[in-house]
DNA sequence: TAGAGTGAATTTTTT
DNA sequence: ATTCACTCTA
């Protein structure tokens, strides 16, 4: 990415930057907008510009618009309304492909231009970090370089800059860490395991999930404890509460905290809250449908109330809420549906128009997600014609659907109907990818799988990283930990079981306790000596940190010194051969953030601090590819990835019900609506070709699974289809038996297949005891639907009772 | 303490 | 199927 654009030059603009000595406690959040350099990129729209927008456009960027009257060309009736509104709240409801990003771009750059808006009062809120970089860049397009000084960013990312500027009001150092959810989870074990919780009725992961949640909404460990009712939630809030003492000791918030409590900050101190208000006169948020309640709340607080010292500022919102889909994360679709009570004077703009899709592949997305309840009808129409008809095709095995997949994207690169770059392939869960890669490895087709395993999860990544980690913040126990014994230095379990107790008997923090080894009772001398000299080693990189070394230098004095790169050097298991790649890949990227932060001419090569918030709020090592030469790669993802993305063909692959919608979904209305609007999401990338394929027969487990076809096959109307295959046509397991086409005439999904034929549906009331083939004795709880599509929840004992598709699920009623 | 060997659980989706 | 956690032995 341009360095006019990166987060330093940002700070460059800020009233109060990152770095540098910390400021006399009046100036804790610096000046007023009064405040923001006037002269930098001074002047109106069409006015010369600084010398440093010489120097950009000689580089060859595009000369930004003279006239601001022609961020309108080309912009539909609606979507001028959008981009000119002023006076109040606005909600652009924007259904898919209806050019919404476009809108959002056009609008700040109107706002900067035709308003006279300037950049620093901008703020910008994005779900990802991509979508952030390429609306910077889409606004210096059309208004040039002076964007950047623009706060374009996640949530998080937003959040983690105020608070580190205002940490002082906190209490707390400005370089906290990070947590992610991995950490979040390791230290709720840790702390499940000192309350010693009985991991079965208590395991640590859901109170993870559960934790996550009640910060979500707002709710901090002294609310809970109070309205805790049960023992499960006595529990819970005993162990939130030890959670959040962990944290803080430890310096560190995790996803949830980052946005809970910079809430709690701007209301405990008006005037911080104030501060910001004046700052940011404008607020956009894109994908709103997606905003929980701290979000919704964080909104509210920089906006500002009427009547307030500060005129509330103008607020832009757009979204779709037939796209939420993250309402298992806290998000709620109640804040896209009930703007305009809480923002009493707001306006709400439709953009209906699709640009994107065809007429058939438009009419079966309405058709799909017209099956929910509760939802605002849209109309979303379009003039690009009807095009071709969604292909669909039943394979009998995954293996089987991944080679339709391959051989058909093969006959639209022969026949110059597509590049590989212009197909996308979609599934549910990140498992499924591997099949695809399977066989586009033996074909020869090029491909990137998205997200996935992540390149900052693998091991030694996190491993290294934990190196950095204890170097920023020596207080942060969790990282310690990790690599307390990594690489294998003889500090054992029982090593560090007796600093454990000397912590707690003292009262201090582990990181603490271990520079005190000499006290700790019970530790063997040689177990003592270790620990001493990974105390030693710790100090040896801690002074190369205080030398002022950046990050990557530190980095490579970790590889060095604690023996990690060698160990793997000289192991001769070919994996580690991919993982010393790796560290050199992460050793790159550190190289590249201090030279990013050497060009942006401040004096700081960039912290370790800064380098890390970089790692854990922008992973994104993985990118989505661009459509470069060579006709592009294929794009491999979950559904959920490929929100805000559009490909000329798209193939929506392990459509059955149990893989999309997920198994969890099915009982559940509430969830089963959220995959619709999943699978609405999924249709609607589509710009030409559609591809629906499901298998008769997948492996899950290691045990072959029949799965019925997804319903959501069956809700797009039979004449938008065209069924280049619908199943087995025989039923003997003879292998690869000749295909013969059956079109149109089949129902969707092919009814006649990928069924026990001989099998009846076992009815089943509460109270029956039923035997199932792997979870043996349970008892009924609860049964839903009839026929083939009753369900029965069923408690085997477990934790909580599972669901059975009783047409799928081996039970027999005893 | 480390390594081998066994058994259980894993599969939503992500900032 | 694969991975992670736990137990047992050297």
């Amino acid at each position: 990415m341009s360095g006019l654009f990166d987060d330093q030059a940002l700070a460059d603009l800020d009233p109060t930057p990152d770095e540098g000595p910390p400021p006399e406690p009046e100036d804790a959040h610096g000046a007023d907008p009064e405040g923001i350099p006037d002269d930098l990129f001074a002047g109106t729209f069409a006015e010369p510009r600084a010398a440093e927008e010489d120097a950009y456009y000689r580089n060859g960027a595009r000369k930004p618009l003279t006239d601001p009257a022609a961020l309108l060309d080309g912009l539909n009736e609606q979507q001028r309304a959008a981009v000119t509104h002023s006076g109040g709240p606005l909600l652009i409801v924007a259904g898919a492909g209806s050019g919404k990003t476009r809108v959002l771009t056009h609008r700040i750059a109107h706002l900067l231009s035709a308003r006279g808006a300037h950049p620093g009062q901008i703020l910008a809120i994005t779900f990802t970090n991509k979508a952030a970089g390429e609306m910077r860049e889409r606004v210096a397009e059309l208004v040039g370089p002076r964007a950047q000084a623009m706060w374009v960013m996640t949530f998080h990312s937003a959040c983690v800059r105020i608070l580190r500027r205002e940490s002082r009001q906190l209490g707390f150092t400005s370089s906290f860490s990070i947590y992610d959810a991995a950490d979040s989870k390791r230290l709720m074990a840790l702390v499940c395991r000192d309350l010693e919780l009985d991991p079965k009725r208590f395991p640590p992961k859901s109170f993870s999930a559960k934790v996550s949640n009640l910060k979500n909404e707002l709710i901090d460990p002294e609310d809970f404890a109070g309205q805790a009712t049960d023992g499960f939630e006595k529990t819970l809030s005993e162990a939130y509460t030890m959670y959040q003492a962990r944290l803080r000791e430890a310096n560190a918030l995790d996803f949830d905290d980052i946005i809970m409590t910079t809430v709690h900050l701007l209301q405990a101190f008006p005037d911080v809250a104030e501060h910001y208000r004046r700052r940011f006169r404008h607020l956009l948020v894109d994908e709103y449908q997606d905003t929980n309640i701290a979000q919704y709340t964080l909104i509210r607080e920089l906006v500002g109330e009427p009547g307030g010292a500060v005129e509330p500022a103008e607020l832009c919102v757009v979204g779709d809420a037939d796209q939420s889909i993250y309402a298992f994360r806290g998000a709620t679709i109640r804040n896209i549906l009930q703007f305009e009570q809480d923002f009493p004077q707001a306006a709400t703009l439709l953009l209906e128009q699709n640009y994107r899709s065809t007429q058939t592949i438009l009419s079966a997305a309405n058709a799909v997600i017209a099956r929910n309840e509760d939802r605002r009808p849209k109309h979303l129409w379009t003039n690009s014609g009807g095009g071709a008809r969604i292909t669909g095709y039943v394979a009998d095995t995954e293996h089987d659907e991944a080679q339709f997949v391959a051989d058909e994207i093969d006959r639209l690169t022969d026949a110059g109907d597509a590049r590989p770059g212009e197909v996308a392939i979609f599934y549910r869960t990140n498992a499924q990818s591997r099949i695809f890669e399977e066989v586009f490895i033996r074909v020869g087709l090029p491909y990137k799988v998205v997200g996935g395993v992540r390149f900052y999860e693998r091991r030694e990544v996190r491993d290294v990283l934990a190196y950095l980690r204890v170097l920023a913040n020596p207080e942060d126990t969790v990282p310690l930990r990790r690599i307390l014994n990594v690489p294998k230095r003889g500090i054992g379990d029982r090593a560090e079981a007796m600093i454990e107790a000397l912590a707690l008997r003292e009262r201090i923090s582990f990181a603490q306790a271990l520079r005190r080894v000499d006290e700790a009772y019970g530790m063997a001398a040689r177990s003592a000596n270790a620990v001493r000299r990974f105390n030693v080693l710790l100090e040896e990189l801690r002074t190369v940190v205080e030398s002022g070394a950046g990050p990557a230098t530190v980095l490579e004095a970790v590889l060095e010194r604690t023996g990690y790169l060698a160990e793997l050097q000289s192991s001769t298991d070919p994996q580690d051969e991919t993982r010393v790649e790796n560290l050199q890949e992460l050793a790159a990227v550190a190289l590249e953030f201090e030279q990013e932060r050497a060009n942006a001419e401040d004096e700081s090569p960039g912290t370790l601090a800064d380098f890390l918030e970089r790692v854990a709020l922008v992973a994104d090592s993985d990118e989505i590819p661009d459509e470069e030469d060579e006709g592009g790669v294929i794009t491999l993802m979950t559904l959920h990835t490929a929100k805000g993305l559009e490909f000329p063909v798209v193939f929506l692959t392990g459509m059955e019900d149990g893989v999309f919608p997920h198994m969890r979904s099915l009982g559940k209305t509430k969830e089963l609506e959220e995959e619709r609007r999943l699978a609405y999401v999924g249709i609607t990338r589509a710009r030409q070709r559609l591809y629906v394929t499901r298998s008769v027969l997948r492996s899950a487990w290691g045990q072959p699974q029949h799965n019925p076809p997804s319903r959501f096959l069956e809700e797009v109307p039979e004449e938008f289809m065209d069924w280049r295959r619908t199943g087995p046509t025989v039923r003997a397991p003879e292998p690869k038996a000749p295909v013969v086409a059956r079109r149109g005439g089949a129902p969707a999904g092919g009814f006649a297949t990928g069924r026990k034929p001989d099998r009846p549906v076992v009815s089943l009331a509460p109270g029956d005891r039923v035997t199932h083939d792997t979870f043996g004795m349970g008892r009924v709880v609860a049964v839903q639907g009839e026929g083939d599509r009753a369900e029965a929840s069923i408690d085997f004992g477990g934790e909580k009772p599972k669901r059975l598709l009783l047409r799928y699920a081996p039970v027999e009623k005893l």
